[in-house]
DNA sequence: TATTGACTTGTCAAATATTGGCAAATATAA
DNA sequence: TTATATTTGCCAATATTTGACAAGTCAATA
């Protein structure tokens, strides 16, 4: 329920001044949705992400690491093989990404 | 839709000799089913891993970290910063993991 | 203490996604 | 061809997520 992402939104958001009020229409929604994204109770859409990130000043890519992030601990979150699930995950990507170098 | 897990099961049920006809009615699947799995396009339930790993004379252990594994590679798979995110949703785990040693 | 503004929460129907089951297709061997 | 094993496509049933709204809390202040 709680979002390194969400956190950091409102953090920004707060630090621009900004209400909710004022950035929810922005992303076409209501403010109780911003509200649940900010609590991590909702996603918001991948490509939400850098409108918000434009809106707050803000880098894009780090904010998609968190959303990100918040995601992977969500599949991990209560099982006591979290790390080693991780680090399998870890190694795929790297031995795909020398794959996909190699074209 | 390559799955890891899936892979790791049809390479146990070969060499148990068994067919999918054989292991899906013990998984009340039917062979369908338990055919996408093993191909990566379904995705098993949890509490059947223990039962699948029975059958299979396998680690369940060693099974749940690559169903989990796969289910963290499908978030990420697409994104270049899939090792930032993956780095830290790893910093979170352990960092909960030393406050919750700690009550 | 009444009002206002910001935010939060609950509910529920609509939109999406996932699953289970069946039938047909494919593959391989005899 | 026939038989057996596996795969694929489809679709209805089920489950999950979303969007929208109303009502709620909380804090500041008139």
């Amino acid at each position: 329920m709680k979002s390194q992402f969400g956190e950091r939104v409102r953090e920004l958001r707060e630090k621009q001044n900004l209400y909710l009020r004022q950035v929810a229409p922005l992303l076409e929604m209501d403010t109780a949705q911003l509200s649940k994204i900010e609590k991590g109770s909702r996603l918001i859409k991948r490509e939400q992400i850098q409108v918000l990130a434009d809106i707050l000043k803000a880098d894009s890519n780090e904010l998609l690491v968190l959303w990100l992030a918040d995601q992977l601990y969500e599949v991990v979150k209560d099982e006591d093989v979290a790390l080693k699930a991780m680090d399998a995950a870890q190694e795929t990507l790297k031995s795909n990404k020398r794959n996909k170098r190699n074209k």
